[in-house]
DNA sequence: TGTACATCAGTGAACGCGCGTTCACTGATGTAC
DNA sequence: TGTACATCAGTGAACGCGCGTTCACTGATGTAC
């Protein structure tokens, strides 16, 4: 078994090739896992480029700089989170129970993409004016058509759409804000319930607010 | 003139006394300027001694550690926001009126003090492990008194408060997470108002379906 | 199918930097008698 | 009122560290003919 270690480690290191081949993925798929265990701030270049087996020059061949990472990561959650607020959307039998279920999505995103979240939480840390994509207005963009479908359904007043783009827009990053680093985990422990749960409750209390009966 | 501003320099560099007289003030001061203008990241112990004219050393007698400045400064936000927060119920004609200016003066102390808004909205900055203060929630518990004065006043249904309660509470936190470093200034600016003005539409839009005519 | 060559994606060493924190110390302050 | 002494809040030097980034380089890959 000694030998066999040995030798394996031995033809390993010799086997690694010259080019590593996807250096670029797992790059940004090394930053997820440290951005989830240890937050944004903790993300460097050289402990990338050491977890990838490679030189801390290398990483500049894909990313410019430590933004350029960072912005890569929004975009690919930007892209993340409009297939699943679309996805909701799309099944939704009325414009209410749309505005509901992208508020449980968003939250669900969230959960499963904590660290695609934490970096969108912090916009400049991609430094949106070097990275535009930084700034994607796809996901509010479809906010905004299902709050004008909510109105034409009378679900929400007919009046400028802005502002209810503006309350559901908050709600859902006011959510995963207090839970991916905030209080809500402990709070909803205490309340015995779960984050998963709590947003479907506070998603219920909009909606109900919507679909009351008035004269 | 040049004498006496030289004669002034060494006089000033003499008269320094030894003891600075209130440091850990004036350390809590820079550090508010630093994270209006450079943000929270760019606050450290060495620059902030740099900037009291002090050696590297001396803040360490009036903060453990770093985490321990943060913590205090968040401490320290957490009583101007509640002081904010109970202004603003005491004055409100009723319940709904109550959560509506809730919203408002939570996004106000936002904008007069959003140093302290950053510091908040990373309560792992504060280490709240070692510094339990960075847990306030007399505003929650204020948030939650006014909801349920709103359910007995029948402006929301008489169930369970604290999915009204984390509505609002995100609400509030997503608005200000949106303000201090995202697009809403920029949002507000292309649609012809402004971030003060739109939080005051998004409470009326809340209240207005708290107050609908309903049979 | 073979070869020349451009391009790509690595290496390895070095740069200058600022940071948090600790240490033994000392000047200034305040308190007990 | 004066003095001894404890405590407080500074000094100045040093520690080890990891970081972002640049540089001249070279091995590997892929493409045009």
């Amino acid at each position: 078994m000694h030998e066999t270690a040995a030798a394996t480690a031995e033809v390993d290191n010799s086997a690694r090739p010259y080019h590593h081949g996807a250096l670029r993925s797992e790059l940004i798929a090394e930053s997820l896992k440290t951005i989830s265990e240890r937050g944004v701030a903790a993300v460097s270049l050289r402990q990338l480029a050491r977890d990838a087996g490679v030189t801390p020059a290398a990483p500049y061949h894909h990313f410019p700089d430590r933004a350029a990472l960072f912005a890569a990561i929004i975009a690919e959650g930007h892209t993340l989170l409009y297939k699943r607020l679309g996805d909701a959307v799309s099944v939704a039998v009325d414009a209410t129970a749309a505005l509901r279920d992208m508020l449980v999505a968003y939250a669900r995103f969230a959960a499963d993409h904590p660290a695609h979240m934490r970096v969108m939480l912090r916009p400049e840390a991609g430094d949106p004016a070097r990275h535009p994509e930084v700034a994607d207005t796809r996901a509010v963009d479809l906010l905004r058509a299902t709050v004008v479908a909510a109105q034409r359904e009378g679900a929400l007043p007919n009046a400028d759409p802005e502002p209810w783009v503006q309350l559901f827009w908050s709600l859902a990053v006011g959510y995963v804000t207090l839970w991916v680093d905030g209080p809500v985990e402990a709070r909803c422990h205490a309340l015995g319930t779960t984050p998963e749960e709590m947003i479907e409750r506070v998603g219920d209390a909009i909606a109900s607010l919507l679909r009351r009966p008035r004269g």
